[in-house]
RNA sequence: GCGCGGGUGGCGAAAUGGUAGACGCGGGGGACUUAAAAUCCCCUUCGGGCAACCGAAUGCGGGUUCGAGUCCCGCCCCGCGCACCA
C-alpha cells in the first residue's frame, strides 16, 4: 500500500501556497455547495449564530473577523460532530451611522449601502467562513423591513406600543434624538455638541411590563455570567413600598422607598420638578421661586442634570403629614429626584440616605436617627448618613424600636398598609423602549393618522411601507422627520375611512431591526410570513450565539423581549431566543483599542495577502483567550504560519511504510482529547498550542511521519484553517469534504502514559522528580524518593506526615 | 461612587489547590550550506555559583493549607459598563 499522494519531484517541490489553495477551495465550496444548508431536511440541526455586522464604508474590521472566526470554528466543529450546521450572516445596515456617513460623503444611502455590502461580502468570503450566503439578509431591504413593520404591528395590537410625550436628549448638530447611552458627559457621542432637552411625541414599547420575566428567566440561560449580571443590573429590580403622604391641603403624594423602616426619620418630602402635582401644591408665596427653578431644570440637558452632585431645590410651601409620626413636614422640589424613576417623589430620610443628608445639610433641615448600629445609642450623633442595614436596629420609632432593619421593613410596611397608607411593591429601573427616530434611514413606522379615526395601524396587506428614495434626506431642526417633507408619500388614505390621512414620519430604532433577525435567517426567501413555523420549530431557539459584550444589555434584552411577546401571541413556541450566549473579547493592538485616530487599525486584506486566510484566522484565535480578546502584534503571525507550513510538509512527506510510532500516537491521542475538550469551551488558543506541541513531536529531528500520524491532525486543524485542511484531505485521497469526515476517534488506551514524572517535595518545596510507573503505590514511591541523595539530604528530621497524590506528587513533612 | 473583568518572563500568554512560565514571538548558540534562506538541534524568569546546586519570584500586605497564581480578608493599579435609581 502506498500513499495516494505522490510527492512532487525534488527541485520542483510544490510548497504551501495559501493564495492558490484558498482561491481553489473558495470556488470548490461554491460549486459543490459545501456550505449550503439543507434547511428542511438537514439532520441534527445546529444554529450557530453570530451578531451581524454594520457594513461600514471602511470595510471589515479585524474585530469583526475575530468574532466571526471564533463562531465559524465552533460551527465547523459542530458539523464535524455530525450536526447540520446553519451559520448565516447578514447586514445591519440601517441607522444613523450610515445616514451620517452618507451625508458626509454626499451619496445617498440607497446607493452607498449596496456598495459597502458588496465590499464586506468580498472580504468575508476571503476569510473562509462556512456561511450559507443563500440565506443572507439585509435589514434595509424592503422584503426584510416589511416584517420589521409587521413586528411593530404585533406589539401595537397587543397594546405594547404606545405614544407619549417624553423629554429626550436632542443633539442640535445631528438633529436627532439620542439615547442616554449616546450622550457622553452632556455631549453627543458622535459630534461632541452639547445636548439639549426636548419634549417630543414618541413611540414606546412597554418592555417594563416584562421586567420581571426578563429578570427571572436569566437564571435558566447558559450565558456568560458577565452578560447576565449586566442585564440584571440594567433591569434593576428593587423591593420596597409605595407610601401615601396626605398633604394638609387635601392632595395625596405617593412616594416609592426601599427603606420603609426609616419612615419615622422622614423629615421632608421631595418631588421631581416635573411632578404633575407641583402646580397644585405650590403656595402663592413660593410660586415665583418654584417656576424659576422648574424653568432652570427643564432647560438643562438630561445628562448634565443627572451628573451634577451639588444639591439644589426650593420649597413649595405645602406641608404633608408623615403617616408614621403624625408630624407635619415640608414639601420641596429638587432636581435630584427623577421623574422617570419610582413615582417621581420621595420621602427624605436624611439620617439614612446620603443624598437626603447632603440636601438637609445644605438647607438646614432636621436630621433624625432612626437606625443604630449595635454600639450606637439613640442619640449618637450622625456625622454622615448611616446607610448600612446589616446589624442595625430601629430607634426613635416607637413600637418598632429594637427591631432589626430587615424585619422592620416588613413590619412597618404591614403596619402602614393596615392604615391604607402603604403597599409593598417591586420597582424596576428598566424603562420603556423609545423606538422613534426623527430621521430618514430606517423603516417607516407603519401608522397612519386620520383626523376622523385617530391613529390607525397600516393593514398587514399594505406592508411594507416603503421608504421613499428621496434626494433630500437631511434632518432639520424642526424635530420632524425628513419624510414629512415628501408630500406624495406623506399624504395617504386612511385605512379605516378612506379619508385624508397622514403617515407617521418617524422611522424605527435599528435595535428593532436586530431584535428579530435571527428568526428570519432560516426562512429567508419566504415572502408569505416573517418566519415559517415548521422551519422555526426545527431551527430555533438558537443553539449558540456569539457576539460582543457591547451588546450585552440593549440588543440582547430587546431580542429577548420581542421573542417573549411573539411567544405570548402564539407565534413562537419558546420565549428565550438564545439558549447559549458567549461574549467574545476585544482585539487591541499595542495595548490600545484599534481606532482610525490612533492609526493602529489592521487591514485584514493586507494580512491575508501576505500570510493567507488560514494563518490569519489561526493567529487571531491564538492571540489569547477568545472570551477575553488579545493583543494583535504583527510579528506573532509568523509562528502560526510556520505551524501550517510544517503541517503541509508533514503531509507531503507522510509515508505508509512501517508502523506509526507508539510515542507519537500517544501524543496524537492526547492532542485529540485536548482539542475536543477546548473547542466547546472556546479555548481556541490552548487548542492551537496543543496542535503545535504535537507538530513538534511529529517532526522531531526531521523524522518522516507515518500517514496515520498526520491524517487526524488535518481533521483537528480543519475548523481553524479550513482551506489547507481541505487541500491536504484531498491529497490524502478523500473525495468528500473534510468537514463531512467526522472527528478523529479518541483512544484512551493509546493516550495513556505508562510512566509519569512524580514531583517530590519536602515541606512543600520541590526537591526532585522521579520518573515512575503511572500506578506506583505510595510505599514504592517513598522508597525511591528516600534512595535519591538529592532528596534525602533535605530530610533533616523524622518524617511527620506523607502526602501522596497518585501519579503527581509526593510531599514529605519533617 | 457602584457593578463586572484583569494584573504571571523582554513580549502575547499557559497552569481540575499539587513540578509556575506549556505554546508562540523576540533573543543567543550550533548542525546542514561555498554562502544565504528554509529546516533541524540546544539555551533563554531573576540573583548567586565553574558546576552539581542554592535562593527569590505570579500587583502589595495578611490568612487558611502538608502545599496557594488559584481559596479567604484588607489594600493598590489598569480596562470596561452604569451612574443622584430613592
Amino acid at each position: 500500500m502506498t500513499s495516494s499522494y505522490i510527492p512532487a519531484p525534488a527541485g520542483d517541490s510544490d510548497g504551501y501556497d495559501p493564495a492558490a489553495i484558498e482561491s481553489k477551495w473558495r470556488e470548490r465550496w461554491q460549486t459543490r455547495g459545501t456550505n449550503k444548508v439543507d434547511i428542511a431536511g438537514g439532520e441534527r440541526p445546529f444554529y450557530a449564530l453570530m451578531m451581524f455586522p454594520y457594513p461600514s464604508a471602511e470595510g471589515l474590521h479585524v474585530g469583526n473577523l475575530f468574532a466571526f472566526t471564533g463562531n465559524d470554528i465552533y460551527g465547523r466543529f459542530q458539523r464535524q460532530q455530525g450536526h447540520t450546521v446553519f451559520e448565516p450572516l447578514g447586514y445591519d445596515a440601517f441607522g444613523i451611522h450610515s445616514e451620517n456617513y452618507a451625508l458626509k460623503v454626499g451619496e445617498h444611502p440607497m446607493r452607498l449601502i449596496p456598495k459597502n455590502i458588496a465590499n464586506f461580502r468580498r472580504q468575508l468570503e476571503r476569510a473562509g467562513l462556512m456561511v450559507d450566503w443563500s440565506k443572507s439578509l439585509d435589514t434595509t431591504a424592503p422584503d426584510y423591513y416589511k416584517w420589521t413593520q409587521w413586528v411593530f404591528l404585533q406589539l401595537y395590537q397587543r397594546g405594547l406600543a404606545y405614544k407619549k410625550k417624553a423629554a429626550v436628549n436632542w443633539c442640535p448638530s445631528c438633529k436627532t434624538v439620542l439615547a442616554n447611552e449616546q450622550v457622553i458627559a452632556g455631549a453627543c457621542e458622535r459630534c461632541g455638541t452639547l445636548v439639549e432637552q426636548r419634549l417630543l411625541e414618541q413611540w414606546f414599547f412597554r418592555i417594563s411590563d416584562y421586567a420581571g420575566r426578563l429578570l427571572d428567566n436569566l437564571d435558566t440561560l447558559d450565558w456568560s455570567d458577565t452578560t447576565r449580571t449586566a442585564q440584571r443590573n440594567w433591569i434593576g429590580r428593587s423591593e420596597g413600598a409605595r407610601v401615601v403622604f396626605r398633604v394638609t391641603s387635601g392632595e395625596e403624594i405617593t412616594v416609592f422607598t426601599t427603606r420603609p423602616d426609616t419612615i419615622f426619620g422622614a423629615t421632608y418630602l421631595v418631588l421631581a420638578p416635573e411632578h404633575p402635582l407641583v402646580d397644585a401644591l405650590t403656595t402663592d408665596a413660593q410660586r415665583a421661586d418654584v417656576s424659576a427653578y422648574r424653568d432652570r431644570a427643564t432647560k438643562q440637558d438630561l445628562v448634565s442634570r443627572k451628573s451634577t452632585r451639588e444639591k439644589s431645590g426650593v420649597l413649595t410651601g405645602a406641608r404633608a403629614i408623615n403617616p408614621a409620626t403624625g408630624d407635619e413636614i415640608p414639601i420641596w422640589i429638587a432636581d435630584y429626584v427623577l421623574m422617570e424613576y419610582g413615582t417621581g417623589a420621595i420621602m427624605a430620610v436624611p439620617g439614612h440616605d446620603e443624598r437626603d443628608f447632603d440636601f438637609a445639610t445644605v438647607f438646614g433641615l432636621p436630621i433624625v436617627r432612626v437606625v443604630a448600629a449595635p454600639d450606637e445609642g439613640v442619640d449618637t450623633l450622625l456625622a454622615a448618613a448611616f446607610t448600612e442595614d446589616a446589624g442595625g436596629h430601629l430607634v426613635n420609632s416607637r413600637q418598632f424600636d429594637g427591631l432589626a432593619v430587615a424585619e422592620a421593613k416588613q413590619a412597618v410596611t404591614t403596619w402602614l398598609a393596615g392604615q391604607g397608607a402603604a403597599t409593598a411593591v417591586t420597582n424596576y429601573r428598566l424603562h420603556d423602549w423609545c423606538i422613534s427616530r426623527q430621521r430618514y434611514w430606517g423603516p417607516p413606522i407603519p401608522v397612519i393618522y386620520c383626523d376622523a379615526c385617530g391613529p390607525q395601524p397600516v393593514p398587514e396587506r399594505d406592508l411594507p411601507v416603503v421608504l421613499p428614495d428621496i434626494p433630500d434626506f437631511r434632518p432639520d431642526d424642526s424635530g420632524v422627520s425628513p419624510l414629512a417633507r415628501h408630500a406624495e408619500w406623506f399624504h395617504v388614505a386612511c385605512p379605516a375611512c378612506g379619508g385624508a390621512g397622514r403617515r407617521e414620519t418617524d422611522v424605527s430604532d435599528t435595535f428593532l431591526d436586530s431584535a428579530w433577525y435571527f428568526l428570519r435567517y432560516p426562512s429567508v426567501g419566504d415572502d408569505r410570513v416573517p418566519f415559517d413555523s415548521s422551519i422555526t420549530k426545527k431551527w430555533l431557539p438558537v443553539n449558540s450565539y456569539i457576539g460582543g459584550n457591547e451588546h450585552a444589555v440593549l440588543h440582547l434584552l430587546y431580542s429577548r423581549f420581542i421573542t417573549m411577546v411573539l411567544h405570548d401571541m402564539g407565534h413562537l413556541a419558546f420565549e428565550e431566543p438564545f439558549t447559549r450566549f458567549r461574549a467574545h473579547g476585544l482585539i487591541i493592538r499595542e495595548g490600545a483599542k484599534m481606532s482610525k485616530s490612533k492609526g493602529n487599525v489592521v487591514n485584514p486584506d493586507a494580512f491575508i495577502d501576505q500570510w493567507g486566510a488560514d494563518a490569519f484566522r489561526t493567529y487571531l484565535m491564538f492571540l489569547g483567550p477568545y472570551e477575553e480578546g488579545g493583543d494583535f502584534r504583527d510579528a506573532g503571525i509568523s509562528g502560526v504560519r510556520r505551524f501550517l507550513e510544517r503541517l503541509w510538509l508533514a503531509a507531503e512527506l507522510a509515508s505508509t511504510d512501517g508502523e506509526p510510532d507508539p510515542a507519537v500516537l500517544r501524543k496524537l491521542h492526547q492532542t485529540i482529547a485536548k482539542v475536543s475538550h477546548d473547542i466547546p469551551r472556546l479555548s481556541y488558543n490552548t487548542a492551537i498550542a496543543a496542535m503545535m506541541e504535537y507538530m513538534n513531536v511529529l517532526r522531531k529531528g526531521e523524522r518522516t511521519p507515518h500517514r496515520s500520524e498526520v491524517e487526524p491532525v488535518v481533521q483537528l486543524v480543519a475548523a481553524f484553517a479550513p482551506h489547507i485542511a481541505e487541500e491536504l484531505w484531498e491529497r490524502f485521497g478523500h473525495e468528500a469534504s473534510v468537514f463531512d469526515s467526522g472527528w478523529p476517534a479518541f483512544d484512551a488506551e493509546l493516550a495513556r502514559d505508562e510512566s509519569v514524572q512524580l514531583a517530590v517535595q519536602v515541606n512543600g518545596k520541590l526537591r526532585g522528580t522521579l520518573t515512575v510507573a503511572r500506578e506506583i503505590p505510595q510505599e514504592e514511591a517513598l522508597a525511591l524518593a528516600l534512595a535519591e541523595p538529592g532528596i534525602a539530604k533535605h530530610l533533616t528530621g523524622p518524617t511527620r506526615k506523607v502526602i501522596f497524590v497518585p501519579g503527581r506528587l509526593l510531599n514529605l513533612v519533617v
